[in-house]
DNA sequence: CTAATATGCAACCATTTGATTGCATGTCAA
DNA sequence: TTGACATGCAATCAAATGGTTGCATATTAG
C-alpha cells in the first residue's frame, strides 16, 4: 500500500503510468522516447513503479516489454479512498457549520 | 493535483487523515499527542495537508482546530483513477493472453 | 563473426525531505 | 499581571530521492 502511493508521488511515474494506459507493452526505448531524460532515469522509475507491483514485464530477446497493472490502484480506490468518500457530504457539512459558527 | 499525490505519499500524513476522519477538529496538540514524533514534525506534515488542501484550519484562541477536507481526494479517485479502474479487466485479459503466448 | 541495438549495473552528485533543537510569540487562567 | 500553555519560526542535519555518466552484458541483424 505504501509502496504504491510513494510511486504515484512522482509526476513522472503517472506519466509512464499514463502512456502504458494509452499502449500498453511497451518496450523500455519506447517509454524513454517520451520521456525527457536519461534511460538510465527512467529505469529506475519503472522499477519502482514494478515494486509497487503498478508495472509488470516480460522480457522479449533483447527488449522488455511492460504492462500496466491496474489492480493496487483499484485497492487504493476501494480500501483508502472509499472510506473518506463515504464521510465526503458529512465532513462538509461539519466543516461548513463550524465556519459560520466563527461569524 | 501533485501537491495531493505527494501529500498522501507519506504514511504519517495519511496517519493525520486517518485521525481526522475519526475525529474531526482537533488541535495541534491532540493529533501530536497520537503521533510519535516532535511537534514541530506534526506541524509540518500539517502544513503540507493544509497545502494541498487536504485539512483546513481555524484558529481558535490560542488554539488551532484541523479540520478534514475530503474533496481533493475525490477529484483523485474520480479524474485519475476513474480511468484505471475503466480499463482494469481488458488490461487484465490483455496481460492475461500475453503471458500464455509467451508458453 | 561482428557491429549495432537494448538493457543492466554502479558510482556519484545535487536537491528535497523528514525530523530535530532552540527560541519567540500569543493567549488564557489564577 | 504573571505563569503556564499552544502554537510559530528558523537553523540545522541525516537520509532519501531523482538525476547523471560510464561501462558491462546480452541479443539480433548483416
Amino acid at each position: 500500500m505504501d509502496a504504491v502511493f510513494r510511486a504515484l508521488a512522482d509526476p513522472t511515474r503517472r506519466q509512464l503510468l499514463d502512456s502504458l494506459h494509452a499502449r500498453n507493452g511497451q518496450t523500455l526505448n519506447a517509454l524513454c522516447a517520451e520521456m525527457d531524460m536519461t534511460r538510465q532515469a527512467v529505469t529506475k522509475h519503472l522499477a519502482i513503479l514494478e515494486e509497487a507491483n503498478l508495472v509488470t514485464t516480460i522480457r522479449k530477446g533483447r527488449e522488455k516489454e511492460h504492462y500496466l497493472n491496474p489492480v493496487p490502484i483499484n485497492e487504493i480506490a476501494d480500501r483508502w479512498i472509499g472510506k473518506f468518500e463515504r464521510g465526503r457530504l458529512t465532513a462538509l457539512s461539519d466543516l461548513k457549520k463550524r465556519l459560520e459558527r466563527e461569524d
